[in-house]
Order: structure tokens, then sequence, then C-alpha cells
DNA sequence: TAGATTTTTGTAACCCTTTACACAAAATTT
DNA sequence: AAATTTTGTGTAAAGGGTTACAAAAATCTA
């Protein structure tokens, strides 16, 4: 049925015949209602097109169906397998996500999270914290409302804090120890920015599994620049070329890491895997391309299992699932390691 | 303030000392209020830590300011640069955004809508729609929210609908005629699905454009599978190097078909460029990887334009501008040809 | 068949804002 | 100082649902 004018729930009672309540209690399958009056009134809402409007029924209830997750910049190709596996999860127990993209910008994340309060989201997904939170999730705990933090951590998490992520030190290590199986000793470690656990977490598994391995590192082979680029990667790369030594691997705590590394190494000569051996972290799809073994972190599985925690969360308020989940992350390898 | 109380209007009244509606109206900005009372009211505004119930608001108002995008499959590298566009106007405007993942199933996008109109969105974008229109958008309109179809459209457009797209038909052109250019004539093309306009209009493009150009184009280098994945991709090569004559040049309808061609290209020793030409189409930024020449469609900047049109009619109620917007395309010169 | 019990339905308050309108206070004019 | 205008503030009614509670209807019991 067409029209602009706005139907409510007391239109539907008019024309059916029954009370709001009536109706209410229909619309929310409280089985209160004999089969026959549902039936009746179902197919008078039917016949009218009435939606109920969410919005009221909101305010009312103090509870929006709403999640949203907060992200750095959705064009890193890491966040849309993880916001899918959410989106996933949250779709199918009934809520709708707002998507919020900080662009890097600590005033407009704060900005984000106070805007989520007022417009009384029921939960957050947060992969933006940086290990030192330099912005105060706690407000949201304040407003009752919780968030997961999803993929990286602060330091330490506080009570009503959850935390889902892949297992980045096993990640590391498994791959680092891979490596050594072939023989490799020399080994290029590009770090990524160190204030973030992900990165962190790698840098500390390598060190330590090198460590563990008897193996030397050099700290003119640890590169931890700001960014995980592929910028950041191709220059990396060019220094150490310059360097008179050359590793016998890199290994990249990102794929575009890897990508930048690749195609300094193409420029300059140095054929992957028979001159260098290379590997990247997160198993970007299009890491085939040029066979770049990586490791995957299991990114959609990581937004499912992160939604199923935060909606846990909602339902029960304490849930019996421990604070962090840490997922395992595999190792894929290919031809340039 | 910490706690875990739930703030309302009436509690800042109440402690400013004023009624709810001068305070209302400070924080509606509405300049009725004395400059000493008003920032009174702010003081004891930031001192509670009181924010706004966006969702009585909302009720009251009859608007929500809040915005949905539906997409198809959010991992697909075009939507990242494409939401991010829309994301910051939207941002900069003070809307947020429900970001809603169709996984491909008319079914979800039908109840995707539904639930859009309950919750009362102020605006949608729609980045789903076959030429054929599968899903009635018009039950958007009906329910007075407006729309705008981005990239892809149907085929006709009615009133009150809106399209911002780039000019795929104009893409293809120029690539084709660049490819010509260097000599080359015999071109095979992958051309997507032909339901959705984008890749309607790059095979119209190229055929017509090889035609104006006097050249011949085979059936059988004219590949029109479902997919526009690499899997596609790469099959087709396959089954092109199978027949016993092989063009010069590749022509793919998107970045991830040209990924999958040079997989098989390179598996069967072709080389790029020497032995093939080979073009993508959406300038995905790992096609640099390769070298891939391709077409930038300058997604960010169409999610930009496609918020500034849906925000513009929603303020306007009747919008000045045109409802269609075709922005232009790049062309992109890489190694690959 | 009256009374007790169970099932179904209706009334009205509430959720938190916004805003039209009325009124009070202050400023200005006469 | 009274009358008028301007400015600032308060009251109360929406907005569209949900839900406790009361009431009516239907069913059962003896």
């Amino acid at each position: 049925m067409k029209g602009t004018e706005k139907l409510t729930i007391k239109d539907v009672a008019k024309r059916s015949g029954f009370s709001v309540a009536t109706v209410s209690a229909v619309i929310n399958d409280v089985p209160i209602v004999s089969e026959k009056s549902k039936n009746k009134i179902l197919q008078v809402i039917e016949e009218m097109g009435y939606r109920p409007n969410t919005i009221a029924r909101s305010l009312k209830k103090s509870k929006t169906s709403t999640l949203a997750i907060i992200v750095k910049d959705i064009t890193n190709p890491f966040y849309p397998e993880l916001i899918s596996g959410i989106e996933e999860v949250a779709w199918s127990k009934n809520y709708e996500v707002f998507l919020c993209n900080t662009e890097n910008d600590i005033e407009k994340e704060k900005k984000y999270i106070d805007n989520l309060i007022s417009k009384q989201v029921d939960g957050v997904f947060l992969s933006t914290s940086s290990l030192d939170r330099i912005v105060d999730y706690t407000v949201l705990s304040d407003s009752n409302i919780p968030y997961v933090f999803v993929n990286r951590k602060p330091n330490v998490l506080f009570d009503n804090e959850w935390f889902v992520g892949t297992d980045n030190y096993a990640a590391v290590q498994k791959a680092i120890r891979y490596i050594i199986s072939k023989g490799i000793k020399d080994i290029a470690f590009y770090a990524g920015p160190q204030e973030y656990w992900t990165f962190n977490q790698r840098l500390l598994a390598f060190k330590e599994t090198m460590e563990k391995e008897g193996l030397e590192v050099k700290d003119e082979w640890i590169f931890t620049r700001e960014e995980f680029n592929e910028e950041t990667g191709y220059n990396n790369t060019l220094k150490l070329i310059k360097d008179s030594k050359l590793p016998e691997c890199i290994f990249c705590s990102s794929d575009p890491l890897a990508f930048g590394a690749y195609k300094a190494l193409s420029e300059n000569n140095i054929k992957v895997p028979d001159d260098m051996y290379l590997m990247g972290t997160d198993n970007n799809k299009f890491g085939e391309l040029i066979g770049l073994s990586s490791i995957d972190m299991n990114n959609k599985q990581l937004g499912r299992e992160a939604a199923e925690v935060l909606i846990d969360v909602l339902k029960n308020k304490e849930t019996q699932k421990k604070n962090e989940i840490i997922l395992p992350p595999e190792l894929i390898i290919r031809s340039s390691c």
C-alpha cells in the first residue's frame, strides 16, 4: 500500500477493532493474544503496510538494537573482512550497525563516541585502541554501553571490558620458526607502529623467538616506522638495500609492507624467493598475485566472535565468557618462502 | 562525571534553575536565551556530563540524523573507498551511517530496507541496484525517505530518484582508444555480469568504440560470466589460451578479473606486456604490484558527491541539482600496456 | 446456573525531547 | 510613573510506542 501518511499503532488498532495494547503484544510476540485475534491483527498490519516506529520503541525500552563499529580507516584492507564478520552476526541477531571511520583523528573518535552515547547504541566495537588509551572509552561504560576491543587492545583491560583478537605472538612465532626451519638465519623485521598492541606483540614474538633459537637480531634490520603501508615497506627496503649486507628474509608485520618491499626488490632485481624470502602478515587476498606467504589472522571469524561476545554481554549483562578471547592464526605458505 | 544514573534535560533544568524549555533552547542553539542564562546552563550541562537523548529528539522531530548505505559485499575492494567518501561528508554534516551488507541476498536486502524504514533513517545510499529493479526501492519514497543510487542504477530513473555515478561508457571508450592508439587490433573483453548498469555500459562502450574504429569484435573474445572476481578472470584466460589464436590485449571490466588473468598468463608463460597487453578497471591500489594499467573511477569522490546530493535533498526537499550526476573517470597507465 | 478461574483485552502512564503559546520581567517610550 | 514594547522563561501537549494493572469475556466447576 502506497501513501505518505504515517501509520501508527493506533491506526492499526482502530482498523482491526482491537486496542493498541493487543496490537503491540502481537507485534512483540507476547503470547497473550488468542490465535484468532492475532491473525486478524497481522492481516490488518499486512494490509495497511504498517511498520512499527522503532524510534518510539527505543525510547520506551531504552534499547535501540543498534551497534557501532569504530575503525581507523576503512580502506585498510584488513577492516572489510572484520566488518563483514561483525555485520553477519549482528544481522542474524537483529542489530543494525553504525560504521564510524575515525580517519586517525582522535578528536573525531571522541566525538563519535559522544554521538554514539547520544544515539543510545546498545554496544560498540572498538578497533582503534592504542596501548596507552589515548581515548577514554570508559565514558561508554559510564553510560551503560558495553564495548569490546577487536584486534587491538589497550595495555590493561579493565573490568567490564572485553577483547577479541588473534594471537599475534603465536602468529609471528610460528612464521619465524617456519622460516628458520628453511635454514634461514638472517631475518629483517618490518615491525610497524609500536603503539598498537598487534604490532607490539609481533615484534616481541620476533625478538623472543630469535633469541630462543639462538639467532642474532640486528638492530639495523628492525624497522619500527610509524606506518605499515606500502610506502613504508618500499622505503624500508631501499634503505636495507643500501646497507652492505642483505638479510636472507624480510618479515613484514603487514601485507602492504610486504607489497612495498616486493616492489623495491623487483626494481633492484632482487628475486623472490631466489635471492630473498619474503613474508607478510594478514593474508590480504591480493598477496596471491605475487605468491606472498603470509599469516591469515582470520579476520572474518574475528568479527563474528566479537559480535557474539558483545551481543552475549548485551543479553546477559554478565557473560559467562571470559574477558579475553584469542583466536589462532594460520600460516599461509606460498612461493615467496 | 561518572555514574550510571541517566541524566535527562529535567535534571539539568532543576540543577540550573531554569525550565526544560530554556535548556532545550540552549542545546538547540535557538537564539532566544540571554547570554548569561545560556552560559550558566552550558556550564551545568558540562558539570553533570549531560548528553541529550537523541532518540527522544528523533521521535519528536521525526528526523534521526542517520543515513544508511546498502552494498552487496563490503569485501569487494571497490566499496571501502566509496564508503569512506560517504562517511566523510556525512560526518561533516552531522549524520551517522548504517552499513548494510546484503551478501548478494535479495531477501536480506528487502528486510534491510524494511528495517531502515522502521528505524526512520533520513536517507539511503543504494549501491546494489540491478538494471531491472529486482528490489522495489519505492517503499522508501513511500515512507518519505529519499535515496540515491550510487555507482549502479536501474534502467530507468523515476521521479524522486537520484543517481551519482562515474561515466563507465567514457571510461572504456577512452581506454580502448588508448589501446588502439598503441597499434593493437585484437582485444578480448571480460565484461562481467550484464545485469548491472556499470558492466552493461562498459561492454556497450567496447562494442561501439571498436565498431567506430572499424575493428572486429569477436564473440569468442567476449566473456560475460556472472562474476567479476579473480577466479572468473583466471578461468576466462585459461579458456582463451586454449583457443588457437590469442588476442593482443585483454581488457577487464574489473581489476580482480585482471588479477586472475595475470595469474593465468604468468602460469602459461605469457608475458605482460611483451606478449599480451592487460588493462583493468577500478584502479585497485594493489594493481600497482603488477604494473596493471587501469581506470580510476574516482570512488571516494563518488561517495562524497553522493552524500552531498542526498543531504542536499534532505535539506531542501527539492534540490536544484539534477537527478543524475556523472563523474569523469581517469585513465591510469602503468607497465601492463 | 452461580461462582470461581482463566484468558483476553483495554486504559493510561511513561520514556525524553521539542515547541507553541502564555506569561512575567525588563527595557523603552511617552 | 504609566503604558508599551521587547526579551526571557515556563507550562503542557505532543511524538509513537510499551506495559502494569484493571476490567471484561470466556471457560470451567460443582
